[in-house]
DNA sequence: CTATAGAG
DNA sequence: CTCTATAGA
């Protein structure tokens, strides 16, 4: 979900080449996750899935884009939410609410042989769960590339990352990581620059985002962002009816935060939802490292354990991986490790 | 979402 | 080469 402050950011997304973002790339893992669980489906919403009934789309969506990372010169580091704080609970039972509704819908659409609202709905059904997340970080194990469980959330967690010099900056479709400081935010890194918007195909490109200049560009602090933040509404509080970004925008330039939530939200308490963004539990004693993929462990997962055919992952590994040890040559991607 | 084939 | 359709598991 994240929070909706995209009206605020014009003239502060820029389009950014791949080949301009070298670096450490500190991923949202679960954002990561669920695009590709809810996305990577067929035309009726079933997901990919093995001869066990193991739902595998993550899996796809994590080689091939892992891949080109690495392809790019870009080290990817994948950070996993941890506990969620008690106050994303509201958010968390919403979210629930809206999946079962989804699984209803699809079933609906499917006795109606309506497939685009049965692709829809089971879009909304997707749940990243202890299996998808357990299947996702031993692929990563195998591919040599790092991840970390954050003690909370995880766009906080890759925040610190990036501002500690760790990571180049922060990948997620949400815009949260600004809230919680980091300075660098990528999104729409996606390989083909496609998505399927409500049928259609729209073409979409990645943008550099930098919280120093967002807040330059509006005149604001950081606290007076996660102000605006909280008005709309974030994960951890809903939005006051009837303000949006830009009616927040004012009201908090005038320095009116505090009175509007005592008159239009006075159950509201935004003292720890501040403190929540300004200093998040995260640990600072991670330390990212590269291997080469196990090629041979990528196709065991993969292939013998989830039915994905050689033809396809063989070449994908044979991009990323060295050049069989003696061979001289071309250096691939072991510059980086 | 990504890869691949086929069409333009 | 770019675009569109479709399979992947």
């Amino acid at each position: 979900m994240g929070v909706p402050l995209r009206p605020l950011l014009e003239g502060c997304r820029h389009p950014v080449e791949w080949d301009a973002l070298f670096g450490v790339a500190a991923i949202d893992a679960n954002n990561a996750l669920y695009q590709f669980l809810s996305i990577i489906r067929q035309a009726d919403g079933t997901p990919l899935q093995d001869d066990r009934g193991r739902v595998t789309s993550h899996l796809s969506g994590l080689l091939f884009r892992t891949t080109y990372f690495l392809e790019h010169g870009i080290r990817p580091f994948y950070i996993f939410d941890g506990t969620p704080p008690s106050l994303k609970a509201k958010t968390l039972s919403k979210r629930r609410e809206i999946r079962e509704a989804g699984k209803e819908q699809w079933d609906d659409a499917l006795s109606r042989g309506d497939t685009e609202a049965a692709y829809r709905a089971a879009m909304q059904s997707s749940k990243v769960d202890r299996a998808i997340i357990e299947s996702g970080q031993r692929l990563l194990d195998a591919l040599g590339v790092p991840w970390m469980v954050a003690p909370s959330e995880g766009e906080a967690q890759s925040a610190f990352f990036v501002d500690a010099g760790i990571a180049t900056y922060s990948v997620s479709q949400d815009y949260d990581s600004l809230l919680f400081g980091a300075s660098v935010l990528v999104r729409n890194l996606t390989v083909s620059g496609k998505r399927r918007i409500r049928g259609k195909s729209v073409t979409i490109s990645p943008e550099r985002i930098y919280l120093f200049e967002l807040l330059e560009t509006l005149g604001i602090t950081r606290e007076m962002l996660v102000q605006i933040a909280i008005l709309v509404g974030t994960d951890f509080n809903e939005g006051i009816y009837g303000i949006g970004p830009k009616k927040a925008m004012k009201i908090v330039r005038d320095g009116h935060f505090h009175e509007t939530i005592a008159e239009k939200a006075p159950d509201l308490d935004p003292v720890p939802i501040m403190e929540f963004f300004l200093s998040p539990p995260i640990t600072r004693d991670f330390h990212p490292e590269w291997r080469s993929p196990d090629s041979d462990l990528v196709v065991e997962i993969l292939c013998s354990e989830y039915g994905f055919s050689t033809e396809r992952v063989q070449p994908v590994l044979n991009r990323i991986a060295g050049p069989p040890k003696g061979m001289s040559g071309q250096q691939r991607l072991d510059a980086w490790f």
